[in-house]
DNA sequence: GAGCATACCTACTCGTGCGTAAGGTTACGC
DNA sequence: GCGTAACCTTACGCACGAGTAGGTATGCTC
């Protein structure tokens, strides 16, 4: 008498879920190099060609990883920042919706950034994520600058967006390494420097640097 | 009658260096993994065994690479930042001299930022210099903070020091991507968000959250 | 309850790349 | 000139991990 199979038999899509679970938890933790096959399949409690029916190569598995990671923190952050609001809520509900996000999938975003960015053959596809997000700020920026009426270049304005960003980027990865720390608390501490900043800037001042 | 040896003798402490050099370009083009020791030799002018006599393995290569351009990159940064000038000068100075070393030395700031931040191993080592940026900063606002005999707790400037360490970081990624531009006018343009943000607080302006 | 698709496994092949053993060649001290 | 130490080479062992071949069991349909 047998007691019964070890292993129970699942539909494809929950044992597909399941793999990359597996996956984005090893990757994050051994980076994609590090990580083996052998161990996402063991971690996800199903033999390794099970994983290379589902999901491919090895290559395959990581960008399906980064496109699942990607699309929820994407979801997250569009679904808080609603179009018709003032510049500086638009920014601080994107922030906070970041931020938190990071706080709650510490390990999909050490995949999504820690990782890919390392890996030639990722980092294209890294890249084009962030260029949507700077997008996104330099066009916050430029629509209050018209409501200012004034007007900037646009490169001015991608820079000043880039630095946004790889700010809040530190303070997430800040925040993957300090679980204690408060999401929301960092976003507002977040704001003051961006907000402030960018704020002086929309209204027109701005620093020279001293004359030799 | 031969030609004479194809390849010169030459002391330990030149062809450590080349030896650097070379680990340090293939470094950054490929990732840690990406890179075998067989090109980087072969980048050096020189045989594997060698490699392993001087450096010993791949990971003391990579760690003394990272030690290379790590104490250069901190060297320059001190240099330009003398103690005694007021904060704002002194940030200016420090992100003149950070970006104007990435600019110089991308594959150096490659190696550093984008590949040792994925893999476990060297990541504790980065974090350390980090840290001491971020400290040096959070220094400097404390020290500009009582100045104006203001006082705030240790971790808010931490975190804001660690955003404007991210963006300078951020700014220094977007420079190595575009070799046209011009580290001088893009530190200009960090200080006008970083000076007048902290500038901001500095004075006890706050942002806070609309209430909902 | 036969047939078929789908879920699943064990046990391999094979390339790649780290690290080394053993030996050859040049410079330099005496 | 001759030993010796430092420089340098070719040619290999060996482990590890991506990917696969081929076979077994389970449930679903008619």
């Amino acid at each position: 008498m047998s007691t019964g199979p070890a292993f129970k038999r699942l539909p494809r899509a929950v044992r597909q879920q399941q793999m990359l679970d597996s996956a984005v938890r090893i990757f994050s933790r051994r980076g994609y190099h590090g990580a083996s096959m052998d161990e996402i399949a063991e971690v996800a409690g199903i033999s390794k060609p099970m994983v290379y029916a589902y999901l491919g190569s090895k290559e395959e598995l990581f960008v399906a990883c980064l496109h699942r990671e990607g699309t929820r923190m994407v979801e997250a952050i569009a679904g808080a920042a609603a179009p018709d609001l003032p510049a500086d809520e638009r920014l601080w509900r994107g922030l906070r919706a970041f931020l938190g996000f990071v706080g709650a999938h510490r390990d999909g975003w050490a995949v999504l950034y820690r990782q890919a960015r390392a890996e030639q053959p990722f980092a294209r596809e890294l890249t084009v994520m962030r260029a949507r997000l700077v997008e996104v700020v330099a066009g916050m920026l430029d629509h209050a600058l018209r409501a200012e009426g004034r007007e900037v270049a646009d490169t001015e304005l991608e820079v000043v967006a880039y630095a946004l960003v790889g700010a809040s980027e530190s303070l997430a990865d800040w925040l993957a390494d300090h679980p204690e720390a408060d999401p929301e608390k960092t976003a507002t501490q977040m704001m003051n420097v961006a907000w402030l900043g960018a704020g002086q800037l929309l209204h027109g001042l701005t620093w020279h640097p001293p004359v030799a």
